[in-house]
RNA sequence: GGGCGCGUAGCUCAGCGGGAGAGCACCUCCCUGACACGGAGGGGGUCACAGGUUCAAUCCCUGUCGCGCCCACCA
């Protein structure tokens, strides 16, 4: 007996218990079906769910219980990201909260074995949330990003890389992250506005007396580092200044002014000082014209006059070295401060203007980034690239929506080097060792660095390993391959490389799809994936960014825990359209569930009329019209589903398992085989329930990938197979349905027939206990004869104690409706205002005759008749016969009344 | 500054060349033998605005306005 009601929290923990330890998410690498495979983006160890997470995550499993149902072995590959800089901070706080010390005071080796013990401890917390979530990952096959295999990997494609030239030292700018101390890429810089000042600063020219040149900058104490001021070759009153040197205030340095196209003369005053070692468009002048390139802040983004040190001179009123000297070791905002108001001591700020503008920081830190001289790793990214673009021009990678491709193609065709070295401790540290005369060794081990010094210096001689770790994109870019074992050769690897489908979100499709993309092609000859599903963000009910500071975020275990994951999971369905965000919040979850509750009160409704699964039915038995009309209506759901499956509509889906089980299963065929099913006729009544069961069988199937514990609940319950089986039951396909056209035309007219004397008896006020027989005026043999057949169903639903055919002249006082051919007539003389029936008939014709005026007017049309389709111009001379028709008997039936 | 997306019923959205739709909310009626997390009925929209293409435009093109996002050299 089912309970009277779904208990989502008994059931969602028994359930997936079952489903893992039965192995139904396995794949199976010596299984003759066609693979599936959906590799997960790891989420961080340091990670818990999230909306985003809950989201994605359903997407995938909505996509691979699917496709596991119809047969494809499927492989769902679970795993988390190291997470290098994420982790390394959370652990970081911990030790600090904890009353530890510093990493830097504790060691590398000690802290990196903190962060494993915390991992151990704490690491499985997503995994677990994702089991709540229901999602159907291949946990015996999870990885992480740091297991040895995949390290393997890492050191497999540095090596490789870097022998193939594709990998290299340099000494450039960098996006330094003061705060966090490591060179970050530039997708971990984000702009952000802010308000803050340009200052004016006059520069003398050196040997001309009360002569200058003003510069404009946003960041007066990296004048220190200035060596130089640039003027546009053809700026029309200050190029006559370039050749000349100006005396750089504060720091006494006489610096060139040189010729340069980057100084634009529509901006600022038109000339612009220089900072090689701060700035990235400098450091490029800098380069172009020879420049020296002093550093003038640290790796804490301090000041520090070292490089300067020698150049500092005494020029009256001008420089002082002792106030520059006095700088040293300030933080950069106190050393603007202390610049600006040492400019405007010695009277060189010319002025100071309000001016907002985007400062680059660093997505983790959150500190405004400073660029610093520095030397890393880099990754030539532009050849990688280029047969990643091929394969979305090609089409051998399709995104899904297309849009995203023009993202896509716009970064990777001006792809910049990939810095990929981090001044970390956690993640994969660098297989690059030195030796005494910093002569590099790239190689797989130390031992084979060792030899390969050897042979360079004849000795042995003490190598030291590079400290940096590498980009944790670096190792989550070889995902699709390293979970599968490469470089070994495994079968796992044969079998499941390429997957399928990528689902993820737009934020990660430069950190994450691009680099899988670049070095799936360069590694595995063939592209990772097939398909990148792109789905939105999730956002509040208002379609706010969920942030900690708004306090709008939602728990989705939280939800979970109030409505159940189905709920959940079917609300995220119907609300992921392809390129929009989608907005949730607790209600609509609850609005979700009510349809978990009526499957679950439907199959009640089954169990208690004894329809259970026959496993000998066959639905091309058929020989009902509500039998073959159902059966008709579920193949129809069924090619809609995975129609929208195959097109990755999962709103499509969810809408189409929707309306299928609630309005057509429960509204309709439910209450129409109520009196069949007790009505005298045994055999219609069998075959009403054998085909029950059967279409029970298909919602149930068809609902699965978005709500399967109710599903598999019911599925268990009703014995459709054995416990936990409905995870890899067959995916519903139609079935041969006879007549089905009949049968719909059939249940159509009934279902329209209902519908009339519902709206008259509800608009007219017929109170629900008025029981009137409903008399069908000038109706056809055929229709009468089905009136005869749903007898019992229309007394039932449309609240009549008979229908039959209007004899003789209509009784006074009653309500009409048109159908078809014929007209309905309900007798209500005591309850019926004849005033409101002829006001309700007279709207009715108002509507009818407006729609036979537009089509006749389009016919009218001559154009329209000579340029449109033939069946387009058919169909509105159908319509306009329609509504003529309906107009007639609307006429003739306001006059019957009196 | 460049690019992308979005403006359709009170809300969230679907439709994207030939009859304006769904869910929720709202109003009315109903505890009818699965379900009040229910049933029945109903009101509600110059499909942002202005031009253009077409026999026909919510849908295609151009422009305007509004909202959101991404990228870009911090003068």
């Amino acid at each position: 007996m089912l309970d009277k009601s779904f208990n989502p929290a008994e059931t969602e923990a028994r359930l997936y218990e079952g489903w893992e330890n039965s192995g139904a998410f396995a794949c199976d690498p010596t299984s003759s079906a066609t693979p599936f495979t959906i590799m997960i983006p790891p989420p961080n160890v340091t990670g818990s769910l999230h909306m985003g997470h809950a989201l994605t995550f359903t997407v995938q499993d909505v996509l691979i219980r699917w496709r596991r149902m119809q047969g494809r072995d499927a492989l769902w590959q679970p795993g988390t990201d190291h997470a290098g800089i994420a982790t390394q901070m959370v652990v970081e706080r911990l030790l600090a909260e904890q009353g530890n010390v510093d990493r830097r005071v504790m060691g590398r080796e000690a802290f990196i074995d903190r962060v494993w013990q915390w991992k151990a401890e704490s690491g499985g917390t997503i995994t677990r949330q994702l089991r709540r979530l229901g999602a159907s990952l291949d946990w015996p096959r999870e990885r992480f990003t740091m297991d040895e295999g995949l390290s393997a990997a890492v050191r497999e494609v540095f090596v490789t890389l870097y022998r193939q030239g594709l990998i290299y030292r340099d000494r450039r700018l960098v996006n330094w992250d003061p705060k966090l101390q490591t060179a970050i890429s530039d997708l971990e810089v984000e702009n952000q506005e802010i308000k803050g000042s340009l200052w004016y600063i006059r520069y003398p020219i050196a040997g001309a007396r009360d002569q200058f040149i003003t510069v404009a900058t946003t960041r007066p104490e990296t004048m220190l580092g200035d060596t130089a001021v640039a003027v546009h070759p053809a700026h029309p009153t200050l190029a006559g200044l370039i050749g000349k040197q100006a005396v750089l205030p504060l720091v006494g340095r006489r610096i060139p002014i040189v010729a340069d196209e980057y100084a634009d003369p529509a901006k600022g005053t038109g000339a612009v000082k220089i900072t090689p070692a701060h700035d990235f468009n400098d450091f490029a002048v800098g380069q172009r014209h020879g420049l020296p390139m002093p550093s003038v802040l640290d790796r804490q983004a301090r000041v520090t006059v070292a490089e300067i040190a020698d150049v500092l001179t005494v020029v009256d009123g001008v420089a002082d070295p002792s106030f520059v000297r006095g700088l040293e070791g300030q933080d950069r905002f106190a050393a603007r401060k202390a610049v600006v108001a040492e400019l405007e001591r010695i009277g060189v700020l010319e002025k100071v203007e309000p001016h907002t503008h985007q400062v680059p920081h660093g997505d983790r830190g959150g500190v405004p980034i400073e660029p610093l001289l520095t030397t890393q790793w880099y990754c030539n990214a532009e050849v990688l690239a280029k047969p990643a673009i091929e394969a979305v021009e090609t089409g051998k990678i399709q995104f899904v929506p297309k849009q995203w491709e023009n993202t896509f193609f716009a970064w990777m065709r001006d792809i910049q080097p990939w810095c990929i070295s981090r001044q970390l401790w956690w993640g994969h540290r660098i297989p690059a060792w030195y030796g005494p005369d910093g002569a590099v060794f790239v190689a797989f081990t130390e031992e084979e660095a060792k030899a390969e010094a050897r042979a360079k210096y004849g000795n042995d001689e003490a190598l030291a390993q590079d400290d940096d770790v590498l980009d944790t994109w670096f190792s989550s870019g070889l995902w699709p391959f390293s979970t599968l074992g490469w470089p070994q050769k495994t079968p796992e690897l044969a079998r499941y490389y390429p997957g399928d489908v990528l689902v993820t979100g737009f934020d990660i499709i430069f950190f994450w799809v691009a680099r899988m993309m670049m070095q799936g092609i360069h590694f595995m000859g063939e592209v990772p994936f097939h398909t990148v599903y792109i789905h939105g963000l999730v956002r509040d009910e208002r379609g706010q960014k969920m942030s900690k500071s708004k306090g709008n975020v939602i728990d989705p275990l939280e939800l979970i825990d109030t409505y159940g994951a189905d709920a959940l999971r079917f609300t995220i369905c119907a609300l992921t359209g392809p390129g929009r965000d989608v907005k949730l919040g607790a209600s609509r979850v609850e609005s979700h569930r009510s349809f978990v509750t009526k499957l679950w009160n439907a199959a009640r409704f089954c169990e208690m009329n004894g329809i259970k699964p026959e496993p000998g039915f066959d639905p091309a038995s058929a020989t009902l019209p509500l039998t073959r009309w159902v059966l008709d209506a579920a193949n129809a759901a069924i090619a809609e589903a995975t129609d929208a499956l195959e097109r990755y509509r999962i709103d499509e889906y969810a809408a189409a398992g929707y309306r299928f089980t609630w309005n057509t299963f429960c509204d309709w065929f439910v209450e129409f085989a109520k009196p069949m099913l007790t009505s005298g006729d045994a055999a219609a009544a069998a075959e009403v329930r054998a085909t029950a069961a059967y279409v029970l069988g298909v919602v149930l199937r068809l609902l699965h990938p978005a709500m399967p514990f109710v599903t598999e609940e019911l599925w268990d319950q009703f014995g459709y197979g054995a416990p936990c089986s409905l995870i890899r039951a067959p995916w519903p396909v139609a079935v041969l349905v006879a007549d089905g056209a009949a049968a719909r035309t059939e249940l159509d007219w009934v279902v329209r027939l209902i519908g009339e004397v519902r709206g008259v008896r509800a608009e007219m006020n017929v109170p629900p206990s008025a029981r009137a027989p409903i008399l069908l005026r000038d109706a056809a043999p055929e229709t009468l004869a089905r009136a005869g057949r749903w007898m019992e169903a229309i007394r039932r639903l449309a609240r009549a104690s008979e229908v039959t055919a209007l004899a003789g002249e209509m009784p006074r006082g009653s309500a009409q409706a048109v159908l078809d051919e014929a007209t309905v007539v309900l007798p209500l003389a005591e309850v019926i205002d004849l005033g409101a029936e002829r006001a309700r008939l007279a709207k009715e014709l108002d509507k009818a005759a407006g729609e036979a005026r537009k089509v006749a007017q389009k016919l009218g049309n001559a154009e329209f008749v000579r340029r449109a389709p033939e069946e387009v111009v058919e169909e509105n001379r159908e319509r306009l016969a329609t509504a003529e028709a309906e107009v007639a008997r609307l006429e003739a039936a306001l006059a019957r009344i009196e």
